[in-house]
RNA sequence: UGGGCUAUCGCCAAGCGGUAAGGCACUGGAUUUUGAUUCCAGCAUUCGCAGGUUCGAAUCCUGCUAGCCCAGCCA
């Protein structure tokens, strides 16, 4: 069956380039990596990466290594560390023993630039970052060889271990690669593989006040791990000559690992990007990394995502080069796949309104049985109380229906969900209009929701005893950013939609309550609703939804 | 304007010279104690555009067009 299943689906363009490599024996194995910088929380455009670099170690039965791009100090934290161990740890992506920091490396780099200069293949130059950027050109015309270009080489040494040892200030030296001022492609005027910065390293302390940059230090990362096939995404591909560059040039690795770029994912209706996000939390705009508005990992498994949910998104999202975003609604259509079968479900009224069963016994309290999950027996079932007075959802009444409803009006019978029949008889308002209370009779023997003379009924709807209910904060999370009007405002403030948080009262089953609840999955009516794991007082409880209201229903219009 | 990349249904995405997979979304209809789920059916005569090669082109060639990325001592 699974066989089946995967045979159907085609190989993407990597795992294509991956078996031309090993069937021309450039590679006899795959070794891939997620490097990510911890400057940062991950968000769900890094899930695809991991996932797509895990799975393809696992299909290749290869390896999987976990590495810190931290080459920066000054954007690094070991907060962030933590948090990107954590979330890679928690979507399944297993690095075993191989996690790595690139500042591990930091040695082998130093000798790597020693040995570039030796070659007369780097230099040092103290042009400024002005005059650096001014001899660069354009993009349209070349650039200017840097007067420091042809240093002799016992200079360039003796200046590379100065900078080592502390004796220039930040932005006064650095080493450059010597290779094409005048190449087409910007990336290859002679970049900076070295700079100083005088900072405390989260890892390495005080021991280096140079770092090396991006395009020198990873292909040497890879290198050194054996990385076969280093995949990152498309804004890297004019990046891949100084890669290969490098690797061809730093004469100390065996290996040559091969970078290959595949697309980012964006997301339709929210703004990925980690800029966008870390704006949000510093400006408090947000409760932090893990708010459940956001798809980062800790936002989207606060509000309820599952890994499973999010591994089998990003496969059906696929890989290609082409730049796209993948529709939010398949995010959330993964996320009810999942939990349709193994989420237990309960009844929650999000805006009550109260309801009395006239011929009800007053005091009286039943317990129904209701199961969990209809699909799923495993999950058993649930004693609900029942009595004369009970919430339902305002929107499930209606004072005068349009045709085709069929839910509760004056007249109609309804069923109560695992309890009886009910009729509503009359309802009161206040003088606004709202209704304030609805009045019904119930059918005594309809208890568990059959009628025994077979009579159906074609709207059965929620509800929750009153003396009973639990009551809840709903908290609905739409979309932080108003899309048509773009991620940042004229001021470059970000935009955000002030109605983007709607919060009310609710009332929920008391089944919800205990250790059964907090952090698991409700399904309620038309969408899934998860109890916030991060807020477990049980006189606040939590609800985000996860999964809207299916937009294709809509109430018919009276003639 | 230099260089790199991309273009197949509303959104993703297969296809790699033999006559347009699949998923999401959407639309019908059947079952239903959640207007959910499940089920069944429908949904690109056409692959950014224009030429050309070929018995045959989304796939090869030529020329356009549109979009994305690059001028950090960020990654």
């Amino acid at each position: 069956m699974e066989d089946e299943k995967k045979e159907v689906i085609s190989k993407n363009f990597i795992e294509r380039e991956i078996d031309k490599d090993l069937a021309e024996g450039v590679y006899d194995t795959v070794v891939t990596r997620f490097p990510p910088e911890p400057n940062g929380y991950l968000h769900i455009g890094h899930a695809k990466s991991i996932i797509l670099n895990y799975g393809l170690a696992q299909e290749y039965n290869g390896e999987f290594h976990m590495r810190f791009d931290d080459t920066n100090p000054t954007k690094e934290k070991v907060e962030f560390v933590d948090s990107i161990k954590a979330d890679i740890a928690w979507l399944g992506a297993d690095w075993k023993d191989h996690l790595y920091f690139a500042s591990d490396y930091f040695d082998q780099m130093y000798e790597a630039a020693v040995n570039l200069i030796k070659a007369g293949k780097a230099y040092a130059s103290d042009l400024s970052p002005e005059q650096i950027r001014e001899y660069r050109g354009t993009l349209t015309e070349p650039g200017k060889d840097d007067p420091n270009r042809n240093r002799p080489v016992e200079e360039s040494l003796q200046i590379f271990t100065d900078m080592r040892d502390g004796k220039y200030e930040d932005g006064t030296m650095v080493i450059r690669a010597k290779i094409d001022m005048s190449s087409p492609n910007i990336n290859m005027r002679d970049p900076i593989i070295y700079r100083v910065a005088h900072m405390n390293h989260h890892r390495t302390g005080d021991k280096w006040c140079i770092y090396p940059m991006y395009d020198f230090a990873h292909p040497i990362e890879d290198a050194i791990e054996g990385i076969t096939h280093s995949i990152c995404t498309l804004e890297f591909e004019d990046h891949r000559p100084v890669y290969d560059w490098v690797v061809n040039n730093v004469d100390m690795f065996d290996k040559k690992p091969r970078q290959i770029e595949f697309a980012k994912m964006y997301l339709t209706n929210v703004v990925t990007g980690k800029r966008y996000i870390k704006k949000l939390v510093e400006d408090g705009i947000v409760d932090g990394w893990d708010d459940p508005r956001l798809v980062s990992i800790a936002g989207l498994r606060r509000r309820g995502y599952t890994p499973e949910a999010i591994r089998n998104f990003v496969e059906l999202s696929g890989i290609s080069k082409a730049n796209s975003s993948s529709d939010y609604a398949m995010l959330e259509y993964c996320i009810r796949e999942d939990l349709k079968k193994k989420a237990p479900r309960v009844m929650a009224v999000l805006d009550p309104i109260k309801v009395v069963i006239d011929n009800y016994p007053e005091g009286q309290v039943e317990y129904l049985d209701a199961p969990n999950n209809m699909e799923n027996e495993e999950l058993g079932s649930r004693q609900v109380p029942f009595s004369r007075e009970i919430y339902i959802d305002r929107d499930d009444f209606m004072e005068e229906p349009p045709r085709k409803y069929f839910r509760m009006f004056p007249g109609n019978e309804v069923r109560l969900m695992n309890a009886y029949f009910v009729t509503c008889n009359s309802f009161e308002k206040d003088a606004d209009g709202n209704i304030t209370e609805i009045h019904c009779t119930y059918d005594p023997e309809t208890r568990g929701g059959d009628s025994p003379d077979g009579r159906k009924v074609k709207g059965t709807i929620h509800w929750v005893n009153c003396d009973t209910a639990v009551e809840a904060t709903v908290r609905l999370y739409e979309n932080l950013v108003d899309e048509e009007k773009g991620v940042y405002n004229e001021d470059g403030s970000v935009n955000v939609n002030p109605d983007s948080l709607i919060e009310r009262k609710a009332y929920i089953e008391p089944s919800v309550k205990g250790s059964q609840a907090y952090d698991s999955f409700q399904f309620v009516r038309q969408g899934f609703f998860c109890v916030d794991s991060k807020d477990s007082s049980e006189e606040h409880l939590v609800f985000n939804r996860i999964v809207s209201l299916k937009s294709s229903f809509k109430l018919p219009k009276n003639d």
